[in-house]
DNA sequence: GCAATTTACTGAACATTGTTTAGTAAGTAA
DNA sequence: TTACTTACTAAACAATGTTCAGTAAATTGC
């Protein structure tokens, strides 16, 4: 049956084409001002069209959505391989919020946007951050075991790691540091610096 | 020139009856579902009147932003006359924990919202929030003195100090605990866990 | 007290959004 | 060749933020 195979693929690169110019889009103009029309324009279709191949455009959102946890969790596994323990958890932080930095639209949608999660009260589970969640846990678990952090339940201070970065990135992403009078520059590097601060914390 | 002032005074009672409607509907639909048009049918104008007291959508809910920190301010000022600084930081965290939790429609719109923040790219400056920022670095800057915590720039440590925070609500709030798989009670007790944790770790 | 003007407001419209539906034209199968 | 399926679209719908011409009442000047 090679004529229904080719239509499968087909589909399934309509259906890519369509995620990439979503993402595209939406990384130029962010969530609000991407337009399913906009979208339709870009890739030469109907904007019905694409209701054949997501459901609507939190569907479509979600998809996205999945592209830009590929892509972080594609960054920080760069530097699992690390020995150290120690490092690697600042290597980690660091990729993180340097994708934040690359890839702010992405950013928000992943971890701050509210829209696109009806999706995930239908399918529940949020296996994505999940993984990139264990990721984490697992380098943290690891300083633990040798004695370089201080001793906390494993999940709690995984959460706690990941709270202080996607606080600081968050508040920088949401332009909420203009309280702090700092250029755009001094503002990145103070959260790098924060970062390091953090790890000296937690060092015993 | 009574009647002058009492034009006034009316314009002003419009204009809170405005606000008003607005942060109850928000704080009931959310940002995003609430429409001007829902808010002039509540106080019973047409949908034009709200025009003839603020310039967009964007102006009015910045008036609504305004009005949490407000809110904010008061609850944080509570434990402003605690004498032991760290212990008052620790009453001003949970203070803004409990405000998130309570009001999350008014943090949101407070620290994650995008939008209404085309205001501030005219207006520039960001009072209200620079106000409650003073608040907590005042109080970094007590047990600093003291020699309570760890020694830091004041201004990054009390950044940092807010992100931890304002990160774990965040992603409270923006329901990514998910990836946690907690009972809203499990996931709030965490959170102020978190609080505790977090001073223990500037403690000297 | 009457006329002119200002004020406060609205109805109707506009452009733009997400989404649905009825219909079409091409490709596939019998 | 005929019937059916697939892929797609034009047009419409309802809801959004926003604007504008017009109106009726309140205020002012004479």
């Amino acid at each position: 049956m090679g004529i229904a195979e080719r239509k499968e693929r087909e589909k399934q690169e309509k259906r890519d084409l369509i995620v990439d110019a979503a993402a595209r889009i939406f990384a130029e103009e962010g969530y609000e001002r991407t337009s399913m029309r906009g979208i339709a324009e870009r890739i030469e279709y109907s904007p019905a069209t694409i209701y054949l191949y997501f459901k609507d455009k939190d569907e479509l959102l979600h998809a996205v959505h999945e592209l830009g946890f590929g892509l972080l969790m594609k960054e920080m596994s760069k530097v699992a391989a690390v020995a150290d323990p120690l490092e690697r958890l600042r290597l980690i932080s660091l990729e993180y919020v340097r994708f934040c930095f690359e890839h702010p639209q992405y950013y928000n949608l992943m971890f701050n946007s509210l829209e696109p999660l009806n999706y995930y009260e239908d399918h529940c589970n949020w296996d994505t951050g999940r993984k990139a969640f264990d990721f984490l846990q697992y380098a943290i678990e690891d300083c633990m075991q040798k004695g370089l952090i201080v001793e906390q339940e494993p999940k709690a201070l995984t959460f706690f790691c990941w709270s202080f970065v996607h606080g600081m990135v968050s508040l920088y992403t949401r332009n909420r540091l203009r309280a702090l009078d700092l250029s755009d520059e001094e503002s990145r590097a103070l959260i790098f610096t924060g970062v390091n601060t953090w790890l000296d914390l937690m060092k015993k």
